[in-house]
RNA sequence: GGCACCAUAGCCAAGCGGUAAGGCAGAGGUCUGCAAAACCUUUAUUCCCCGGUUCGAUUCCGGGUGGUGCCUCCA
């Protein structure tokens, strides 16, 4: 499998560091809030990727953490007048709440940031004592960017371009403005933890650093998050790491594109963000998956109303060929013949493709326009009887297809008001007497009640609309 | 100022050296009592503009134009 890694700038063949297992860390978010559709990205593209990774047969270790202690945390806590961890715990069930809406796959691992902390404090003091790092005067611990030549390689920055385009930093603590904290001196009232530097908290980078690494190993293959993360936070956890153990940290770098609204990225600060839980109130989040798979992961995609009813009606095409198969599967399937043979071989021929599609760097649009030629295809197949074994391997495509992309995953609701299935019955007895004013009315009456009417060769059906 | 990214039909979106996938929306047709679903046909003489390389460029190179992002918390 190709992927696109930020480090090269370059698509390289996925080898991981252990053959049959893949070790990847995908940065969580930080559990103030309820996540917006642009913090849903990630975790829909990379929870697509460990999927597909999974149907390829790999062993995937998947480690997502949970930044349970920041400044924004404690903020939050001050203004609902509740503690940290109680912050932490409500917006982490509240992640759950939205990414299971999401279909994304619950981690291997979980990490909170508050639950490593000895590994952290551990991680700083090697640091220190490798002379990366150094305590200031107020109980912040500062990493060095000039200890560590190779600071800017994921970015593509140069020590000297960053430090002429840095803004004068107030603080005045720090021995170069490049500097970053490591560890933040307590201040009155807020959680913190002892060390041999004296109380504190973890800064942001260290976190992901030390549970990186205490879960998948000093070097592991895929670290992920967004493009935003690329500095200084990534930029960071790489000179943190590989200043403390002189090995190569994250072997493949992967970064998605932004969510815009109006060509404009979406974000907190900028006020512009939609929520995933409002979202959720109007529309069936498996659309919301569907859209944000419909562009490769590295894209930028806009983000409107108008394209998730786009994409809302794209996935009603895949769940009726779904439908109308498994119709087809509960038949009787007579024997098969050389047109199902040809069929079973055209199957594969579109695994094939779909597969080429996400080996390419997860093209995901160009594996959806494999699926939707599969799904013509099949539709014209099945409109006639077909013998059990092409039926079967058209099922098995859909299936693994869906699966990888998190799709289909709702059962159908075959539980039909006793209302509704008199008022189809009536409308049975109303065609047959070719009363088709009634007919209409009553199909008119269903709709009101949120039920479409399909008329097939073996009867009236009934839809949720 | 430094470092990147993007520009393909009404709306999305692949393709990235060999003559424009797919979806939504629209139009016509088959089926249907009428619909719906499904299927068939149709919708870009052309991929922001100008040069260059090439037998051949949407695809590569150079230069423009327009838009975006990172360099500060941010997915």
């Amino acid at each position: 499998m190709q992927i696109y890694n930020t480090m090269t700038r370059r698509k390289e063949e996925l080898v991981p560091l252990t053959p049959g297992v893949i070790r990847m860390y995908v940065c969580g978010p930080t559990v103030y809030n309820f996540f917006h559709i642009g913090n849903a990205r990630p975790f829909v593209v990379f929870d697509t990727l460990r999927r597909y990774l999974e149907y390829k047969g790999f062993n995937v270790v998947f480690a997502q953490n949970f930044t349970d202690i920041d400044d924004k945390l404690i903020r939050r806590a001050g203004e609902e007048g509740i503690t940290v961890p109680e912050v932490a715990e409500r917006y982490i069930q509240e992640y759950y709440t939205d990414a299971d809406a999401l279909g994304v796959e619950r981690s291997s691992v979980n990490p909170r940031a508050t639950e490593h902390i000895g590994e952290i404090v551990a991680l700083v003091q090697t640091l220190i004592d490798k002379g990366h790092a150094y305590a200031a005067d107020n109980g912040d611990v500062y990493f060095s960017v000039r200890s560590y030549p190779a600071y800017g390689k994921l970015s593509g920055q140069s020590i000297e371009d960053l430090e002429s385009g840095a803004r004068i930093d107030p603080t005045e603590h720090k021995r170069d403005p490049l500097d970053f904290a490591l560890w933040k001196g307590a201040k009155p009232g807020e959680p913190s933890w002892e060390t041999p530097w004296g109380r504190g908290r973890p800064g942001w980078h260290i976190e992901c650093s030390a549970m990186s690494m205490n879960i998948l190993g000093e070097t592991f293959d895929i670290h992920a998050g967004g493009q935003d993360l690329v500095f200084p936070h990534h930029e960071n956890e790489i000179a943190q790491s590989e200043a403390a153990t002189g090995k190569p940290f994250a072997r493949y770098w992967m970064h998605n594109g932004y969510i815009n609204i109006n060509n404009e990225k979406m974000s907190k600060s900028l006020g512009n963000f939609m929520l995933v839980r409002d979202i959720a109130k109007e529309f069936d989040l498996e659309a919301v998956r569907f859209f944000l798979l419909s562009a490769q992961y590295r894209n930028p995609v806009n983000f409107s109303r108008e394209l998730v009813e786009q994409a809302d009606a794209a996935l009603l095409r895949i769940r009726n060929a779904r439908e109308r198969l498994d119709e087809a599967l509960a038949k009787p399937a007579p024997s098969s013949t050389a047109e199902d043979e040809a069929f079973i071989a055209s199957v594969a021929e579109f695994r094939g493709r779909w597969e080429e599609a996400m080996e390419d760097d997860l093209n995901t649009a160009d594996a959806i326009g494999v699926l939707f030629d599969f799904t013509r295809a099949a539709n014209g197949f099945i409109s006639e009887p077909r013998g059990e074994a092409s039926l079967r391997a058209a099922d098995a495509l859909l299936r693994d297809v869906c699966s990888v992309m998190g799709i289909l995953r709702h059962k159908k609701e075959e539980a039909f008001p006793k209302e509704a299935l008199d008022l189809l019955e009536e409308r049975k007895a109303a065609r047959a007497a070719k009363n088709w004013a009634r007919a209409d009315e009553i199909r008119e009456a269903l709709k009101a009640m949120g039920f479409a009417v399909e008329d097939g060769k073996e009867g009236a059906k009934l839809k949720r609309l």
